[in-house]
This record gives C-alpha cells, structure tokens and sequence, in this order.
RNA sequence: GCUGAGGUUGCCGAGCCAGGUUAAAGGCGACAGACUCAAGAUCUGUUUCCGAAGGGAUCCGCCGGUUCAAAUCCGGCCCUCAGCACCA
C-alpha cells in the first residue's frame, strides 16, 4: 500500500484512539508486551520482527473480542549510551560514522553536526531515539498504546526499582561479597567486552584456579592449577629463571611469587602485602612441602613458566602434564612421572604415549604440545579415575575429585586465584587481569523457596515453542547469585547503598506492572513533590494497606491505579527472541515469583526467531541493516507485516531478501486488485464451485483461529490468505463467478486480514463503503455447524477429473468420449450395508461384488448421495475440459471393466 | 565438553507429540501447454521409477528394534545449528 495512505491511516488511529483502552469489565482483557528496546540507535528490519508478530497478535485478539493492552516503553540504563556519549565526545571517529548514519535517516545533513554535538550528553542519545523510535513504530501500523510510556531512567519508575530492591531485600534476596570482574589496572577501572580489543569475536571469560601454598623453612611458596587433583603426582615446582621473584604477606604468611603477579594478586586480596623481592638462591633446588601429602619438592628453572600467568610459580605433575614432562626430560633431572589418574578397562593414554604419538621433542614444540595437552585433560576429565595411593580420593572420578581436592585444599593450604582465559588488553592497549571486587552486591537466585516458586510459575506458563518450558525450569535451576548492581552507567541508585547503581537487566524485571499504571504514577510522583512513596507502590502493586495518609486527588489517583494494575496485570504473552531466555525472561519470571502473587504472575512466553537479511547475518558493516523507517517508505510497512508473518514460522530464522519479498509482493498484490475489482452481483445464485468456496474460506478462517490461538502466525496467515487466494483461482478455473464467491465472505476477509496488513484492510474496507475502523471489527464465526457437503461436491470432481487423466497418460488415450457410468440406487444401498453391517448382510444377487469392493475400498464413499445429477450439473465444464463428449449412465454392469461404487463411477474413454 | 534444537523428495519447508487416510501440504525452481510478434506476467498440467485403465514398486541422515503396519515409537551411531552468563 501507498507509504502516504499507510499514514493517513495511522494518523486516523492516533486520532480515534482506538488501541489506548480503559478498563471494560464486560470483556476479556489480553495484555502483550515485547520487552523495551534499548534506545542508544535507530532499529532495523531484524528488531521489528518481534514488535510486527506481537501486533498481528494483539489485533488478532482484538478482532476475537478480547479488550487488548500492548504498551511500550524504552529503556535507557546501564553502559552503552554512556559509552558512546563519551566516544562522541572524544571524537571517536567510528562512533562519529554509526551515529551520522543514524542521523542521515531522520534529519537533512545540516542538522547532523548539530545532533552530535547535542549526543555529548547521554540522556540527548537516549531521548532522540526513543522518539524516532515511536515514529519508526507508528510508521509501521503497531496498535501499541504509547500514552503509557515511560523510561527506565524517569524518575518515577526508578521510585518503583527502588521499591523492588527493598523488597527483594526485605525477602532476603540480596547479598553483598566477593565477585571477580576484568579489569585494567592502568585505566584503574573494570572492563566489559567494548572495552577489550577483540572482545566480541574471541570473548575474554574468568577462570578458577586453586592457588596451592607449599611451605618450606623460611617461606612458602604459591603456585596455582586449574587441576588441584594432581598434587598426588607432583614432583617438583618450576620457576622461571629470568624473572623477579617477590615475597608478599599473605593472612600473616610469608609466600613467594613472580614479581608480575603481585599487582593482580593484591586486586584479588586486598589483605596481600608485597614484602619485596626474594633472591633466587633461596628458591631454586630448595624444598618445599606439599600439602595433603607432606612429600617434600624441590624447585627447578624453567623457560616455560609465564611470570605473568597465575602466580607465575608451577607445581609440576610429569604423569599428567605434558609440559612438566617436556620440561623434566629437558632439564635432564632424572625424576620418573607418578602416575596418579587410571581409565576404566580397554582405554589407555598416557603423557609419554602422547609425547611420542605427536613427536615432541622439546619445549619449543609449543604447538604440538598444546595440543597433546588438550587432548590429556579432556580425556581425564571425563573418564579418568583417581588410582591407587590417593588417599581418601581413590577411586573417585577426576571430576568429583577435583572439587574435593579443592575443597580440602582451601581449608589451609590454597586459595582461590581468578586469572583470564586467554591474554588481553583494552583497546587502549593495556593489560586485562581480573581483581575481585570485595563487596559487590547480588540478588541471590539460588534460594530455595524462591526456585520452587519460579518452578510454580513455569508450571503454569504457555511457552511457545513449549520444548522452552524445560528449558526455562533448568536455568531456574542453574541460576545463583547475580551481580545486580554496577560502579558506573545510568540507571538506579541503590537504595540501600547509593554508590552502586542497579545493573540494567536487573532494574527491568517486572516493569510491565507499571504499564497498567503508568499515568497514574507519574501524577502522583508530580504532585506530591517528585517523590513516589513505597507505601503507595506497595497498595497499588500488592494490595497492601497504605501507611500514610494523602490528599484526596492522590488517593483518586492511587485508587484508579490499583484498579486499572487489578484488570490489566499479570501479562498474557510476552513475545521476544531466544537471547533473551537464559537472563532476561529468567528473571522476570523468578522476580515475578519472589514479589507478587498468583495471579499477577506471568501467563505466556513466546519466542520468535532472529532475522537473517540477503542470507546474512545482519550488521552496519554488511551493509544489510535496512532501518524499520526505510522499510515503512521503501516497502510498504504493510508488506513488511505480511513478510514477516508468512515468510517464516514465528520460532525460526526469517531472511529478509528481495527475491522472496518480491514473490510475497506479487501475493499481496493480487489480494488487493481482488478485493478493489469486486462489485456486487446482485442477486446471481451460487453454483457448486460458489457453494464450495464460501464452505472453505470458513474452514480456513477456522483453521486461522486455532493457529493464532497457538501462535502459529505463519500458518495462521497462510490459511486465511494463500490458500483463500488459491481457492479464487479454482473459482475462476472452474468457470465459476468471483464476484459471487467473494460476496459471501469479503467482509470476513478483510476482518481477518485486517491483523496483518491493517492499512490496506482499512483503506479496502472504507472503499466497499463500510463505516467505522476494520480494526475495531469483530470476527463472528459462523459456528462449527457449517454444512461440509459442498466441500465433499467437490472434491469428487476433482477426483473424477484426475483419475480421467491418468487413465488418459497410462494409455495414451486422447479420448473422443467420455462414458461414466454411476453407481445406481440399487449398488448404493448394497455399500451401505458392506460399510454398515458387513459382508454377510449383503443380499445374494450382489454377493458376486464384494471382492471387488474390498479391493477399491479406500475410494468409495457414500457421502454424496446424487452423484447423477452433481456430474451432469458439471457436464458442460467437464466436456470443455477434455474437449469431447460425455456420456452419464447409472446402471449395473457385470462386464464392464470396472464396477462403479459409489464415490467411485466407473470411467470408459472411448478412442 | 555441557544443554537445547534439528537432519524429509532439485531447493526452501510442513508432517512427526496422539503410528495406517503420506509419493508425503505449501512455495520456489525445472519441463510442457494456453495466451503473446516476442519477452514478462497470468493460467493449466507434469516434476522418484514403472504402467495400454484410475494401479504398482521404492522412498523421509545411517544401523538395528517394536508392530499386522513407522517419516512418525524405542535404542545406537554420524552430521548441522544455537546458548553456556553478568552483556544490553
């Protein structure tokens, strides 16, 4: 449809208000959400997948009768508008390109400098685009209600996040400790992966190493493995011989570790002192005590140890390490593996095999050992069970071992040491360590009353695809503590602890409450001084008491708030994409289940599938990120709407691509020149093809019911439009009258279309003269009653025609008449009775029938009982078609080649 | 590796959960015909193989099992994709 028309018609909603609903007791109400975008950019055609399925939805409600309510919001916290605020402001030239292009799309070029001078300041990024957002949307024809708008960063709503902490704090749900983050000790500040070079593409994750303290005479010295099992099978430690070695304090103990290692040591344990460097010659060949097993150690030199990994002291395990080996049979020392890790029968590796096998002569086979090295600790992992000698742990598997070991260890002897799991530096070109942050805050997850309830709540929830039901119930299980607040972007404060500032997936778990309410909320923040008590949240969220006392436009107010959160909450559907499972749609549910009751708790979740476009994944830099507001002006939102529903199924991957949208175009095209060419024939009847079309458009529209209602859009879509389409085309193949056809059910059509392609609907719906908003419509089924006959009328004939054909292809006949002998009276009512009562009730003089009954079985029918008149009635037709006579008889033949049954006429084509 | 999803006829993609009505929807492509000066668009038919009568054979990643009957249920194997966390 005409960008100007879809305008015209958007506008006329705006105007009319029709998708900003009151309260209705009298109907159903159906809340949708899509969670708020996140508002540092314009969206493109992958971000408006989600929004266009979850507005054909709600207008498929809406024609159903129910009283829907699908509002939106934006949100505007944590880093990233921060982060490239500050880019901007630095003149970052890549930020300066992405948010020119931005601009391009909505302002001429002279107002860009402007703009980006104004996106110094990050509220001004976060306000523009949430305004060219609602514009993009509008564009798109989304019945969304934007008068219940909001942000995350408007104070009103932060009053309700505030609330929300102190009562998940209330419920013993927050927690303060420890928690390692990236950080760069140059910058002095934690780092997310922006800020890392390369940290999208080779992602930069903490890892746990048990730091394990060996003892000696005058200090001790540390050393940390990601495999504490193996201290069973140490025989020496390693240092390395070119580096500084220092002596820090460590809980008053004296322990030794590489000079690189100190600073990131002290981040982790604040409590570390650095007592200065330590002479070699009071390491190397001394000894050194491991603890479980009291075995005394020397310490060798080494090459290969990284003063800059772990403490950059190692202990080494010959039997299990293939670098320990590598290096002992380099050094020459003499010393033997232990071997301290078994597999089960039939399977055998071991270092010296490996060592062979990969042909690895000494340490600068770097490569080869690297992989030999995989290969061992994989393998032990999963299959390996510790030997004989140790101790308490023989027998056990590696894995069970290792976390025992560990625990054991860290009683005394070891310590926790985080380290990154590869080598990284910021893009500034510093170095990435992990400190530990002493008290980070958490909202706890792992509480057990609380996973029994989210579990309840899952229980009861629609998902869709369903499989995500257990897969939701396994991260409610796998989730523990989250770190819920931040050092720096915008957001929240905490309110127990206003250095902190509320993490941006945390302050956005159940926001969709304060859609109910949002207007009401905002005026009383107003009016009673910029302040939203929590007493007033509390009665308005939960229906608890207030505990102060207001005016009486303040309790108008809250009393209309309350009732409007007691209509509309809890969320009916929320649609998004899978990203969102493991965290977002996780938390909201747990959130949910820890604040509010039953039946405020979420209903449905439904995923939709991420956007491909020209077979690629989408990005700035492919040049494939075509913005929703080039869609509306260059496609048509309409079209963009039909593509979306029907290209793909709502749970899998959608590509965006011009040839198929072309073909959808083509679809689209013929629906719409359907609909303006008709005209009302009067009062001509219908014929059988009439009769079978009105029958089967309202079994489609049957069929688009119960996929909507299972959020099977696409087959939803295709029933009430392809297929009604393809049913024309019969119509018109079958010399039947169009226009007659779609008297019957035109009106419906647009009714049904109207979720997916509202403007066309509208402007179609306006020109056959109706009045009102077709989007206001409401489809009345006719009901399950409907008549199925015309349906079975036809489809004989199509049989009757393509088994005429086939005879025609196997035997090369081109016919020059036709003869089609129907089963008679008297054959009828002998099938009725083989089909009823069986075999033996059939009356003699047709015994002689029954085999060939069996035999044809699955072909007759005795549905339609005048096959005589429904074939002469197609005569005409029927001899056009195959451009010869055609001869009906109905009489018993006991010679022919064939017997005709009912349902099945007996066809001879005569040369 | 773990967790989840999936491998269907030239391609895309239904169906499998509730086994038979499935040579297996629909679309695309290909081929033939109609229309046209021609192309495009549109319409009709064909599109695994065999067939001089509406029929038959083979078929849904691989191997095996259950069953009167399996694309559909069970077991094993091979392969592909997504997620694996503090990041919005």
């Amino acid at each position: 449809m005409d960008p100007e028309i879809e305008r015209k018609w958007q506008k006329r909603w705006e105007e009319a208000r029709i998708f900003e609903p009151d309260i209705d007791p009298e109907r159903p109400k159906f809340l949708i959400t899509v969670p708020w975008p996140y508002s540092n950019g314009s969206l493109h055609v992958g971000h408006g997948r989600t929004y266009s399925l979850a507005d054909v939805v709600a207008r498929y409600r809406r024609i159903m009768g129910f009283n829907v309510l699908f509002p939106m919001g934006f949100h505007q916290s944590g880093t990233p508008i921060l982060a490239y605020s500050e880019r901007l402001r630095r003149g970052d030239k890549e930020a300066i390109r992405q948010y020119t292009d931005y601009l391009r799309e909505y302002e001429n070029d002279s107002e860009i400098e402007h703009y980006l001078n104004q996106f110094n300041e990050p509220e001004n990024i976060a306000q523009y685009f949430s305004d060219r957002i609602v514009k993009d949307f509008r564009g798109l024809g989304y019945s969304i209600d934007w008068s219940r708008r909001f942000t995350s960063a408007e104070p009103f709503y932060q009053d309700v996040v505030k609330w929300q902490f102190r009562r998940l704090h209330d419920l013993g749900l927050i927690k303060q400790g420890r928690y390692p983050i990236l950080y760069s000790i140059e910058d002095q500040n934690a780092v997310g992966e922006d800020d890392i070079k390369d940290g999208d593409t080779d992602k930069v994750s903490v890892e746990e190493f048990t730091a394990v303290i060996f003892r000696g005479p005058e200090f001790g010295m540390v050393a940390s493995s990601l495999r504490p099992e193996t201290i069973f099978g140490i025989t020496n430690l390693w240092i390395n011989p070119d580096e500084e070695y220092h002596i820090i304090d460590y809980m008053g103990e004296r322990l030794a570790v590489s000079s690189g290692s100190v600073q990131k040591l002290i981040l982790q344990n604040p409590e570390i002192k650095d007592l200065g460097i330590v002479e070699k010659d009071r390491i190397l060949y001394h000894e050194f005590t491991v603890p479980i097993t009291g075995k005394k150690v020397p310490v060798f030199p080494s090459k290969f140890v990284d003063p800059e990994n772990g403490t950059g002291v190692v202990y080494s395990v010959p039997g299990h390490s293939v670098w320990d080996y590598v290096a002992l049979k380099d050094l020459g020392a003499g010393i033997e593996p232990i071997k301290i890790i078994d597999f089960p029968e039939g399977k055998e590796l071991t270092v010296v095999d490996l060592v062979k096998q990969k042909n690895i002569m000494s340490l600068s086979d770097t490569e080869s050992i690297r992989d030999a090295t995989a290969i061992l600790y994989r393998e032990e992992f999963y299959s390996g069970i510790m030997g004989n000698g140790n101790s308490d742990f023989s027998g056990m598997s590696v894995q069970e071992a290792r976390e025992s070991i560990k625990k054991r260890l860290l009683q005394e002897s070891a310590f926790i040491l985080y380290e990154t799991s590869r080598k990284a530096e910021t893009r500034g070109g510093s170095k990435v360590v992990v400190a530990v942050l002493q008290d980070q805050w958490f909202i706890d997850y792992s509480v057990p009353w609380l996973k029994k309830k989210s579990h309840a709540v899952v229980n009861e929830m629609l998902f869709e695809p369903s499989h995500y039901r257990d897969g939701m119930h396994d991260i409610i299980d796998w989730l523990r503590e989250r770190p819920c607040a931040r050092r720096r972007g915008i957001g929240t404060k905490l309110p127990f602890d206003e250095r902190w500032t509320i993490e941006s997936l945390s302050d956005s778990t159940i926001y969709p409450i304060v859609y109910t309410c949002a207007r009401q909320l905002r005026e009383i923040h107003k009016n009673l001084g910029n302040n939203l008590p929590e007493d007033i949240i509390e009665h308005i969220f939960t229906g608890e008491p207030l505990k102060n006392s207001y005016s009486d436009e303040v309790m108008g107010l809250i009393s209309e708030a309350a009732r409007s959160k007691e209509y509309w909450y809890g969320v009916d559907v929320r649609m998004t994409t899978s990203p969102h499972i493991t965290n977002h749609l996780a938390f909201y549910i747990m959130n949910h289940a820890a604040l509010f009751t039953e039946r405020d708790w979420p209903k449905g979740i439904v995923i939709s599938g991420l956007v491909i476009s020209e077979g690629a994944k989408i990005s700035k830099s492919k040049g494939n990120a075509i913005s929703l507001l080039k869609i509306a002006n260059s496609y048509s939102s309409d079209l963009y709407r039909l593509f979306s529903a029907i290209n793909s199924e709502t749970t899998s991957v959608l590509d965006w691509n011009e040839t198929d949208i072309n073909l959808v175009r083509k679809k689209y095209d013929t629906f719409v020149s359907m609909v303006e060419s008709f005209k009302d024939p009067g009062v001509t009847r219908m014929g059988n093809v009439e009769r079978w079309f009105v029958v089967s458009f309202y079994n489609h529209a049957k069929d688009f019911i119960s996929r909507m209602d299972k959020y099977d859009i696409r087959g939803a879509c295709i029933s009430v439009f392809y297929e009604v389409l393809n049913d024309l085309k019969h119509v018109e193949a079958r010399g039947g009258n169009i226009m007659v056809a779609l008297r019957e059910v035109i009106r419906d059509w647009l009714v049904l279309m109207s979720p997916v392609i509202p403007h066309t609907c509208e402007e179609l719906w306006e020109k056959m003269g109706n009045h009102g908003f077709v989007s206001a419509e409401r489809y009345i089924s006719p009901g399950s009653g409907m008549d199925q006959s015309p349906i079975h009328r036809e489809n004989y004939i199509e049989k009757l025609i393509s088994d005429i054909r086939e005879i025609s292809r196997a035997t090369g006949i081109k016919p020059s008449e036709i003869r089609i002998n129907v089963a008679p009276r008297e054959i009828f009512e002998t099938t009725s009775i083989l089909m009823n009562e069986g075999p033996s009730k059939v009356p003699d003089r047709h015994k002689y029938l029954i085999p060939d009954f069996m035999k044809n079985k699955k072909n007759i029918s005795i549905e339609i009982v005048d096959e005589l008149d429904l074939i002469t009635s197609e005569r005409e037709y029927l001899e056009n078609l195959f451009s010869c006579r055609i001869e009906i008889r109905s009489e018993v033949s006991r010679s022919g080649r064939a017997n005709p049954w009912p349902g099945r006429p007996s066809i001879e084509l005569v040369r």
